[in-house]
DNA sequence: GTCTATAATTTGATAGAC
DNA sequence: GTCTATCAAATTATAGAC
């Protein structure tokens, strides 16, 4: 793995357990190995640091998620995955989307890295969206807002499973949740 | 108002923009017009001053809700004021639940402040749940669950909304919720 | 090209002034 | 009782070593 792949994995790991505030220079540093002066060569400045992390999280994530016409051509509901994507968040990494988080957190953050934050929600709507206009084309009227729907509730169950330290409650707020049919449909 | 109030009220606005790592001494002293060190004798710690504030946070949240029944024997809906209040902290607040920033940073604050955090969501579930029992007895088995999804949604739909700057999310995640039918009867 | 010595600023806290 | 001078540690950044 290269330094700065190194760096951005100290540094992704940091942010989402505490958000932007939460990592600096020397505990990356330390964690690594060099000198926390040494991290500017990779990154000229923290806020650049931060963008990048956030752009290449959207980029991975979305590669995880894959093409949700590929997904239905094979049988497989891109919906359920989603899902199954914050829950993995969840359950092996045990920490929170870094965008998220750091979504939360936007008014404070420097121009680089919210521009990158609103990248990953406006992919993640747009991927959503899809997924229900594919599934359900009769209600593609309501795609764009079930998928704000759904990622608002996932985000949530995820925030609201770190606060009370129990992964149990991300399944109980994921239950029953609306994979193919109209909005509140399941149940 | 007294000056600890004081420094509650500009922590809080910090915390509620940029989480626990966005508050310090000096911010909140420069803008009461005292010294730093000042804010030490009012709270020993930030530790403390973090877990008051999230108590009292919590506090006033509860007593602006109001009692359940008290709301269902007036004729209104204590869900759809629970509603309410959570889109009054993004509207008139323009920020996110105090309680919901802090507890996605949960693993990195200190033990005050987690408890604090943790017994926000003890009491915001509870409070919620018990509006389901009364609103639909005969689906007390689900209140709990509904209680979870409801505010998973909520903090989540207050994120997306700072994420993108764009307070109409908030309106179209919270559309058709759960008021009053069976988890998932709206639509 | 990669990294570090060093610095300016900020942070949380102590010891003590009034 | 209320507040501040002062400090030790941490944070981001620069200038320059190898």
């Amino acid at each position: 793995m290269s330094r700065k792949n190194e760096i951005l994995k100290v540094a992704e790991s940091r942010v989402r357990t505490g958000g932007y505030n939460n990592v600096s220079h020397r505990e990356i540093a330390n964690e690594i190995g060099i000198k926390s002066a040494s991290v500017h060569y990779h990154f000229k400045t923290k806020e650049d640091l931060g963008a990048e992390l956030a752009h290449q999280y959207t980029d991975s994530f979305l590669h995880a998620l894959g093409e949700p016409a590929d997904m239905i051509n094979s049988g497989e509901n891109p919906v359920a995955r989603y899902i199954e994507l914050f829950r993995t968040a969840l359950i092996r990494d045990k920490k929170m989307c870094l965008c998220g988080l750091l979504g939360a957190e936007s008014d404070c953050l420097p121009d680089k890295v919210r521009f990158e934050i609103k990248r990953f929600f406006e992919l993640n709507i747009e991927w959503v969206k899809q997924s229900y206009v594919l599934l359900t084309p009769d209600d593609a009227a309501h795609a764009k807002t079930r998928a704000i729907k759904l990622i608002s509730v996932l985000e949530g169950a995820l925030m609201m499973s770190k606060a009370m330290d129990d992964i149990e409650l991300f399944d109980l707020a994921t239950l029953d949740l609306d994979l193919v049919g109209s909005a509140g449909s399941a149940g």
